[in-house]
DNA sequence: AATGAATGAGGCTTCATTCAT
DNA sequence: TATGAATGAAGCCTCATTCAT
């Protein structure tokens, strides 16, 4: 009814679908109810999408650029280690703020590893590189090797996907908010010993 | 195929289901491909299982199961932090020597959560409560209070679903095994800090 | 795209039918193949034809048209024989020049034959029966009954069919000449045997 | 609920696709009008094919067998020329005893010639072939060149395939019959013809 | 007890057509 | 006029499950 530009509906489908995904999994996640989600009729979801597998992909890389631009919002601070402190608190929230996001993401990981092996990683791995890319630009601290940026990334990475499945598991708020101060004291206690062993390697 | 005893034979669907969940995710794992993995007859499938819903409950407490037995098999060792330690290596391990156990561990805490609510927490909880004994039990160590055996509990949880996750990502072995050091060496990091500032409290 | 009169536009459409026809079937002739294969947007079609039914109807006129342009094409000759030979080498001739052209209107004999059963025979008898008015009009031969100028125009009708069905399965249009000749020799030794003996009987 | 065995289930959807598609065509010949036909679920004629190709294509082979069984049963009579009219008069008799027979054939052969183009051969060049065989058998008469025989049995298909067409656009037995006389008589005229002129060239 | 046969429900997709601009 | 947008109907296929042997 809405006669509106294909392009713009189907931001209201991938919107229906990250909804659908969070509530029902991604292979429950049927294009009938997609298009109920979104109210409209089925026939409509595939004249926006000719194939439900180009909707996921879709939903796909709208998850990737979320993250990523999750990511480049927290532009770099002070210090490597008040940045990576930052980064995993942003993206802690970010799964607090939408656990059906924090679902959906989760679902498309396997969705990808199951469908396009090398396609799995471009969610995960587009974050991951978006990480090196703000942690390589801080500017007060003294530039640091490939190696210690990855483990960084990696370290921030790790902790914020353990605290994304626990807080989906338990699904309780409260304790979500005080597990995310856990979470960044565990990342500060080996920044800490990290940031200070390694740089003694001077340029 | 006639005359096993029909408990012997859930076992042999058991593990069908986790080859073909890992493969397929939880919704392609189809009563027909479980079926024909373990070269049963489909009908056999439901002779032993009313239902579909069975069958993988079975698995999810097979699941849970070993999780229990992995944790429990980190007997205490000579202190808190080296039990801590030891408990995040062995889950660790358990992910990398079998990455289709992994991935259906992780399907499985979906589907768990879509279904019935109060059960995702089974074997996420399951694991993290045997966690709790073994820390709790560590003799040398002077008992801890609840809350600090809670953190540390969550800390290894956090850190091993976050490890598991990274390498059904890139699936690549060589760059897990460097990475279960750096996962090892961020817990070591927090425990120290942990583990020494908390038992300034004294009783 | 915009500003050519309808009519030109249907013939474009026309022809984009007979080629889809040939390539898929009368029924995998769909509205959007055929609209594509004219470079045409969908609407458009519908635009110029109202119905699928009515563009495929104009297909079949179209095709009606052709044979009896063919037929009409080979004006009388010396004497009957070699009218009718002239009439089943122009029919082959045409066949071979577009294979197209013979899979539609084969495909379209079953199209009409299934819906309006008495236009079935329309482009089947619109063909046969320009032929016998061709056929009468030889001048230099007498006038024949009207049995014989049926039984001559059968024959040619037939022998041209099975021609065109052979060629059509078998594709090879270096056969298909070979066959030509002979399918001539089979008509020529008939004609022989029948404009002998009936003339036999005056009026 | 018959409950019988697949094999046999079938045979009965094969009778009822011959007839679907006879009056629908091969693209009207949809799985539920052929259940229907069949008087089963739907379900139960995806348990006897995966899929309606696997039907269609078991329709194929069965017709391709009939028209080998309809060429074989017409053992070699006294002379070849006897034994080609006999051919000759028995396919158009198997057409004419059932229209519906003829018609599936023939849109068969279409849907083969879309499909897999070399298959398309294989109805009407089976039939074919066994002809060859047929003809190359007759005792009486001296052994032909592989050319006249491959003549022949052009011819034989060509006729036979024409009076096909004939009868399926008229639908009209009574004229069909006498259509079949003169049939008839076209093969005899040219095998008069032919079968003297060539045995003049002896080994 | 064990399993081939059978099936209703629902999955994705495509079709011809109409609507609104 | 010309055409993107929209859609109900129908296509093929697969699923979990039950039935009858």
């Amino acid at each position: 009814m809405p006669r509106i530009p294909a392009a713009e509906r189907r931001g209201v489908f991938i919107e229906a679908a990250v909804k659908v995904i969070a509530t029902r999994g991604i292979d429950g996640a049927t294009t009938r109810r997609i298009a109920e989600q979104a109210q409209a009729p089925l026939a409509t979801l595939h004249y926006c999408y000719r194939t439900k597998e180009d909707l996921i992909a879709d939903v796909y890389d709208f998850t990737a650029r979320r993250f990523r631009d999750v990511v480049r919002g927290s532009a770099p601070h002070a210090d490597r280690a008040t940045t990576a402190r930052r980064l995993l608190r942003r993206l802690m929230e970010c799964y607090l703020e939408s656990a059906d996001f924090a679902t959906t993401a989760l679902e498309l990981t396997g969705w990808a590893r199951r469908r396009h092996e090398d396609r799995s990683i471009r969610v995960y791995d587009g974050a991951v590189e978006a990480m090196r890319t703000v942690l390589r630009g801080t500017a007060s601290s003294p530039p640091a090797e490939a190696e210690t940026i990855d483990e960084i990334a990696y370290a921030i990475a790790t902790l914020a996907a353990g605290f994304a499945l626990n807080w989906l598991a338990y699904a309780d708020q409260s304790t979500a908010v005080k597990q995310m101060e856990i979470t960044t004291s565990i990342l500060d206690s080996w920044l800490a010993d990290r940031l200070v062993s390694v740089p003694a390697a001077p340029g």
